[in-house]
DNA sequence: CCTACCGATCGGTAGG
DNA sequence: CCTACCGATCGGTAGG
């Protein structure tokens, strides 16, 4: 058997270089701002090329949700996963976001806190994808403060949910004043604030 | 001498009909999203006819953006503002914010919390003028807070910048979360946060 | 405020 | 993965 001249590998390395470039592109411009055409550009391929990846723009705005979802989950999840449960993971998750933000991970600031304010009114499977990526981290956030609050490192009288919806807060505020204004200081800011609010050191 | 055929008053009618459609489309669509075509359309005009209250879209976006900050100021600031001050002013905000989303107001939510992560990637006037509008904000939450704190309502030790970047993060989940989920429940809880963190009733 | 138009770009397809 | 093309729409202008 000879081999094809593109192998399957050159295929799945390509559409991951179109879907970094989308990525990148939809913190800027929106998902509903991309267009295919500057995306293939930056890929360094025709139009044409972006389509034998992707069927149609939904398609390739799905990928990218998903793309920008094991990134979030690569550099945010997974070090607050690894930290002492409870407070800890709170904390960590916290300072994983803002180091995500401060080392410019995307150029547009936290891909999932713009997507939510541009397809919340778009009903349809990318909405429904950025919904279900938020309401998971809601919910990992509340399992933390749960953890927390049976360890006593919360008051007893804590509500998770609470806590959780206080944890988002700072994290949406974070990357709205930071991309906003460009200052690393409202990264001290919120690492400030957490722990303050947390109880801890 | 006769009357112009259309008076000063139809012109600024016409304007102020534009620019409420306007701030809605742009809540959905985003400012950059907003197309001059479907704007026209929905003031019940043709295109020449939005170009001749305003020369171009950067024009029209930055009085988009003048426009939401009035009604902003109208529907949320106000209230705050003949609340008994410090904490009172606090929890006003807060709550006028949430009957502002409630309401529905935008079909998309706050125009600045959506237009701070559109624009910040968008150096130029407009994201200016928006930078501008948030940075009063905080700023009128942290005097506020200062007050709060003058009247020991909140501890002596509590830093007003911190105080006020809480309460932002308050407000801006309040909004992602309602937008994304479209439940009434995230605005009683956001009540419920701002109280409890606050220490009132 | 209108009609009529401009070049550029949009998402997408045909055919290879 | 390419070139070449489609109809629709973009921001904007001319001339009234």
């Amino acid at each position: 058997m000879t081999e094809d001249r593109r192998s399957r590998v050159d295929g799945a390395r390509t559409r991951a270089v179109i879907l970094r470039e989308s990525v990148a592109m939809a913190t800027i411009d929106g998902l509903e701002g991309l267009s295919i055409g500057n995306l293939a550009k930056a890929a360094g391929m025709s139009k044409s090329g972006v389509y034998a990846h992707f069927g149609s723009k939904q398609d390739l705005q799905l990928a990218t949700v998903e793309e920008a979802g094991r990134i979030f989950r690569e550099e945010v999840v997974a070090p607050a996963l690894v930290a002492p449960a409870g407070v800890g993971q709170l904390v960590a998750l916290c300072d994983a976001f803002c180091e995500h933000l401060r080392r410019r991970a995307f150029p547009g600031g936290c891909f999932f806190a713009g997507a939510a304010l541009e397809m919340g009114t778009r009903p349809g499977p990318v909405k429904d994808r950025v919904a279900a990526f938020q309401g998971a981290l809601m919910e990992l956030i509340r399992q933390f403060a749960d953890t927390a609050i049976a360890q006593h490192e919360l008051a007893a009288d804590e509500k998770p949910e609470l806590v959780a919806f206080e944890v988002n807060g700072i994290i949406l505020a974070a990357d709205t004043t930071y991309v906003l204004h460009d200052d690393p200081g409202v990264l001290e800011v919120a690492r400030h604030v957490i722990r303050r609010r947390l109880g801890v050191s």
